[in-house]
DNA sequence: TCTGTCATAAACATAA
DNA sequence: ATTATGTTTATGACAG
């Protein structure tokens, strides 16, 4: 079917129901293998574009794909078959999606290749077509999908601020009608029209987006909504491995995103004073650094920045150094390394739920709902994170993803330093914490249609003082 | 159960 | 008197 339809290069969209992993992979297979396939890929730049929106957690055999050869137009996620990237004679054999400066890119990998050979080897022994990569490929639809989503509503946010504003529209393409947009936007209706089975709240189908990921024990429930607040698993400095690099990829998501970043007060201080030029910071420059750096430490401040003096008076290894203009903090490194290790070991909850490949997706789920829900998003509607933010988003879950499968293929027993924090998943805490829905109207809101729950309109104990005195 | 880590709250001191 | 900064203690949650 995929070969035909690549090879006529029609626009028609074929979805694949009922399939087991097995016979996908065979699919695939005789896909991958097929000239046919490979010369309409290479003759018309059409691609395999699997789209769908949901990791079925109990039933893999309900794992529906669509394919969709124009897709790649739309800027969707496009799959692109490894026989035809394998082709050494192909004008673009040297470069590949998934391969660049010498690393394989697939999302959470980064292995070395030293060679695009090598490259190839690698992509086929360890991202071949199996369960892994399957349900690495749905995170990545759904993470595409949501932010094909997100873009088409701040365009019309844009477009209404504009309209608002009186102001001509300079950018044609602000108009919330683009290609794109609307084909992403409708891009499950289209499917579900297409296929009933694959209707987004069909239990048993994996069409859904990003959120009802689980199924069965799903982390949103009407408890768990109330449970919405930080996510306080830290796992930066417990696995001995940088934070600088999970910032720095998730930057604009933490600056936008009022979600708690996983690390601990110890770690984001070290790292502001770290990042500082002199490796110094008065205390309010490390205030400053957190609301700048994450939404998160736009709120509360008197209790996050009582934290930090805690914090830097509490280890021994921020050293507060006399300076003619005051005081300035440091870190003894030496000390910060001291720290009792804490190593992660097999998971029992980990190792249990990482059997179906939904759960895959949980953790960071628990992050995106945890959002969502403090927005009091509408879960199966819209994506609440901010404009920016969903791409980062994206690495995260990746990775988180990539984590997960880390433990599954480890054992849990490997922390490899260097790889990304959010490689290497724990299960995730969730804190009851007082929540303010209106704080979501402040100028970085990422609400566009918030629907206030009263269930959420608690202690507000954060406004103690201007929550954005600081940012920059 | 014990212990260490962490977040949070709060009391208190000191200097500007 | 107020505020910012810094120290210390207490408590509870959590994980190993």
């Amino acid at each position: 079917v995929l070969s035909s339809v690549l090879a006529k290069n029609t626009s028609h969209t074929v979805t694949l129901q009922g399939m087991i992993p097995t016979e996908l992979q065979q699919l695939w297979k005789e896909v991958t293998s097929s000239h046919t396939a490979e010369e309409a890929a290479s003759n018309n730049h059409s691609s395999l574009d699997l789209s769908t929106t949901c990791v079925s957690s109990s039933a893999p055999s309900k794992t529906s794909l669509i394919i969709n050869p124009h897709a790649s137009t739309n800027g969707q996620l496009s799959v692109h078959t490894p026989k035809r990237e394998s082709l050494p004679h192909e004008e673009h054999s040297h470069s590949h999606p998934l391969y660049g400066h010498g690393v394989c890119k697939w999302p959470g990998c980064e292995a070395v290749c030293e060679d695009f050979q090598s490259f190839l080897k690698h992509l086929n022994s360890e991202h071949a077509l199996d369960d892994r990569s399957t349900a690495q490929c749905r995170v990545q639809m759904q993470v595409v999908q949501q932010l094909e989503l997100q873009l088409a509503k701040d365009k019309e946010r844009l477009q209404a601020m504009m309209t608002h504003l009186h102001v001509k529209s300079t950018e044609p393409k602000a108009t919330p009608q683009p290609l794109n947009l609307v084909s992403s936007v409708t891009l499950s209706k289209t499917a579900s029209e297409a296929s009933p089975q694959s209707l987004p709240h069909t239990p048993t189908t994996p069409t859904a987006p990003i959120t009802p990921v689980t199924q069965g024990p799903s982390v949103i429930t009407t408890t768990s909504m109330h449970n919405v607040g930080p996510i306080r698993r830290r796992y930066s400095d417990k696995y001995n491995v940088p934070i600088s690099s999970d910032i720095a990829q998730n930057q604009e998501f933490y600056k936008n995103a009022e979600v708690r970043p996983p690390f601990t007060y110890a770690s984001l201080i070290r790292q502001a004073i770290l990042e500082s030029p002199e490796k110094q910071l008065t205390l309010n420059e490390i205030y400053n650094w957190f609301t700048r750096m994450f939404a998160y430490f736009r709120r509360n401040a008197a209790t996050w920045k009582n934290a930090v003096r805690h914090n830097l008076s509490l280890h021994k290894c921020f050293v507060r150094v006399e300076n003619v203009k005051g005081a300035v903090w440091t870190v003894d490194e030496l000390e910060f390394q001291k720290r009792r290790p804490q190593k992660i070991s097999g998971n029992p909850s980990l190792i249990k739920n990482i059997q179906t490949s939904h759960t895959y997706c949980t953790p960071l789920n628990a992050a995106l709902q945890a959002s969502m829900a403090e927005n009091s998003i509408p879960l199966y509607t819209t994506a609440s994170m901010g404009n920016p933010t969903l791409g980062n988003l994206a690495s995260a879950m990746r990775e988180e993803l990539n984590g997960a499968m880390e433990h599954t293929n480890s054992n849990g027993s490997d922390s490899s330093p260097g790889r990304s924090p959010m490689q290497a998943m724990h299960p995730v805490h969730v804190k009851e914490e007082p929540l303010d829905p209106d704080e979501n109207e402040g100028p970085l809101s990422l609400v566009t249609t918030a629907n206030h729950s009263p269930d959420f309109d608690h202690d507000r104990d954060y406004e103690d003082e201007p929550v954005n005195e600081d940012i920059e």
